[in-house]
DNA sequence: ATAGTTATTGATAATGATTTTCATTACCGA
DNA sequence: TCGGTAATGAAAATCATTATCAATAACTAT
């Protein structure tokens, strides 16, 4: 999804189009990494000098509340947020970059339907995340 | 693994033991839920009533090295751990109440070849954490 | 068992990240 | 264009985690 309809989805939520949200916006939807508040920081005053740290952590926010954009938890931190992926996808993180892909494509139905049979659990969601080395760094 | 098993883990690996390390290690290793640090000093001080919080940490820290605990992450929070399953081996954490069980027999393997081959990248490792609710909570 | 070495401890202070407060600004519907 | 009010950024407050340090206690070598 393009920062455009990112900033529509923000404007029919009865959010205010603004030069920082614009630039906040702009970076993390165009970022192929997770990015921290802090990093989305820097990237984001490029495009508009005044932005704050804390516009940045309220504007994340709200995006993750629509679902846009979601947390990443990785060994090394879990404040981390990249670009919500379409339908039922998981993410592939380069150990050595960073670099993030989407994958789709994994069946869990057997296994769930096993453990939830021999647990007793009621299985409602799963969390699944790939980590290697991508194409550049492999 | 039982406490004592992981105090001997500690002495083999050359630290003491100490009441402290006693308190945490033997809440922590009987524990069926992912416990956070402060959960674990205020459990520890029903054992050692002069357990420091930062001795919680520091030794939360070992038991993280020696990999008899683990480094637990969900939507609530990732700050929290929890005795390490045997083998390959990964977590069931049930929504309500939390508590938490290991379960194995997930299978990757053709899925992790497809994702190889389509992306390029060499996939070393992978996180696989189900949620749902336990038979008593649901 | 004793003594000496030194890892460990807990109180305290320092740090760093995130949140709250608040007066000012500027978006946007009327 | 104007007015109500959401949004902003600077500054202060908060909270969790880490570093410091003098006192203590675990273990090793006698
Ligand atoms: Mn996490
Ligand atoms: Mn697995
Ligand atoms: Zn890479
Ligand atoms: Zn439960």
């Amino acid at each position: 999804m393009s920062a455009e309809t990112w900033l529509a989805q923000l404007h029919e939520n009865g959010y205010r189009i603004t030069a920082a949200r614009r630039a906040v916006v702009e970076m993390v939807a165009k970022s192929t990494h997770a990015l921290t508040p802090l990093e989305v920081y820097d990237l984001g005053r490029k495009k508009y000098r005044a932005l704050g740290l804390v516009t940045v952590y309220r504007t994340l926010e709200k995006l993750e509340e629509l679902h846009l954009i979601q947390r990443v938890h990785q060994p090394m931190g879990c404040q981390a947020f990249i670009s919500m992926g379409q339908g039922h996808q998981h993410l592939l993180l380069c150990q050595n970059c960073g670099q993030a892909e989407y994958f789709e494509g994994d069946d869990l139905e057997a296994l769930t339907k096993s453990i939830s049979k021999k647990t007793g659990y009621q299985i409602n969601e799963h969390w699944l995340q790939l980590f290697g080395l991508c194409a550049n760094c492999r």
